[in-house]
DNA sequence: AGTATTTGGTATTTATTTGGTTTAAACCAA
DNA sequence: TTGGTTTAAACCAAATAAATACCAAATACT
């Protein structure tokens, strides 16, 4: 039962090999075949496979074999199998590992944040017009009406500060910030989220971003960009305290 | 519908896989396209989208469908939905660099780097190596060697600003400032160069670098910080001067 | 100001699709 | 024989899709 696996594990990485050498039949040859269809990106990440039955007709074979041959593909973890659902691909094309969102770490992203947040704080308060305030209360409302779920909250959050950027009227500095965002909103932190924010800290963050919201409003500087500052010390003592293994 | 893939069975040698075409089907292929359509931009940002009722009756299929294809979207941040009113794009197509370039003022390019500079110094301070230090010497006698010409003092101008950033340890911040340094390399300050890069001018730009570059060998964090803003806002005041019609 | 329409939100029921499982028969090579 | 593989058929359980009705919020119209 092990011999095949060898045989597709072993000259497994970029090259389809040759996989006529082991007479193509069966579901070692199939799932060979479904293989090299994925890695050549024939199946995308996520993407559906079509269903057993219409891989059995296709492939002019029986359902059990396809099933083995199913069974192979998920066994080297390049599918995921869903009742009633389908087959979706897992496997991930080199090419999507190298963006920076992959490695940059929860300090270098508040590293950067401490740099240009406060500077956004500046420009919406000498910049921001009616419509941008509009904009941003109703970031707001969102937010605050999202502190239930950290998921949405999430994305909510994202959204608020995005607002606040688009307050400043740079469009550089709203493009970075997008930029920013995206490694922000980047599925690492998915682990991370479901432990800091609770929802005691949810409220604070939202009590940050109301005052943030009154001051940039009343046009007042100096208490804006101290609220700034205490989100992102907030935030990072957070990420700290996740990352730490021993409380002290 | 599986008849035309029979000669193109399993025991054929050469790539004999076309088992492709299932992506569509069901609410996740209703979903993709969607998201096609708004990422090409056929729906731009806060624009709406037909309601439930109608996409039903378009994709020939019945409103839950359609509502579990929106409810992908919307979990994918980029529609928004609203009762009584309709689905909205919330989604922003990024332009290309070389698009936001032609978009940004020279005073837009400052004041994002008044928000990035100052925290690259800080950033600098704290975490540049030994390594580091001998790059951001090099690029220093670079940037003084091109004191003559104005277009070459500006090239190494970039890469001395770049190779303070690369101090930072934080490849984040380093990527972000790449983007910032391609907008100010763009021909759109060409003109402009010729009237701001005097040969005293240039001087007092490299007394700076040289500074810089000593404050933060001698991590002296305070003098470092002081350098920077004075750089920054010397390149401010001459933006200010060269686009202005007439001398005050 | 009040009414009617449109729109997304919710719920229910029924039918279809899809992977998971079992059983039985036939075939082949060691 | 023995063990392994393939084919075939039937059924199960989970997920999805479809059809329908009704609700609530927003908007348009009178």
């Amino acid at each position: 039962m092990g011999q095949e696996y060898q045989e597709l594990s072993y000259h497994s990485d970029p090259l389809p090999s040759l996989p006529e050498a082991v007479s193509v039949g069966g579901s070692a040859g199939i799932a060979a075949q479904l293989r090299r269809a994925i890695v050549e990106g024939a199946y995308g990440l996520n993407e559906r496979l079509p269903a057993e039955r219409e891989l059995a007709n296709l492939f002019k074979t029986s359902r059990g074999t396809i099933r083995e041959a199913l069974r192979r593909l998920q066994e080297l973890g390049m599918v995921d199998r869903q009742i009633g659902s389908g087959t979706f691909v897992t496997y991930r094309q080199f090419s999507e590992h190298t963006e920076i969102a992959d490695v940059t770490s929860p300090l270098e992203l508040i590293e950067v944040r401490l740099g240009i947040e406060p500077q956004i704080v500046r420009l919406a308060v000498a910049n921001a017009t009616a419509m941008d305030i509009e904009r941003m209360r109703k970031a707001l409302l969102k937010v605050e009406a999202a502190a239930g779920d950290p998921e949405t909250f999430s994305k909510a959050d994202a959204e608020f500060h995005l607002a606040m950027a688009e307050c400043t009227r740079n469009r550089l500095m709203v493009w970075l910030y997008q930029l920013v965002n995206e490694t922000r909103s980047h599925d690492q932190w998915a682990a991370m989220k479901e432990s800091i924010l609770v929802p005691e800290r949810i409220a604070q963050y939202n009590a940050h971003h109301r005052h943030l919201y009154n001051m940039i409003a009343k046009r007042n500087l100096d208490s804006a960009l101290d609220t700034i500052y205490d989100h992102l010390d907030t935030a990072r003592n957070d990420l700290v305290g996740a990352v730490r293994t021993r409380p002290n």
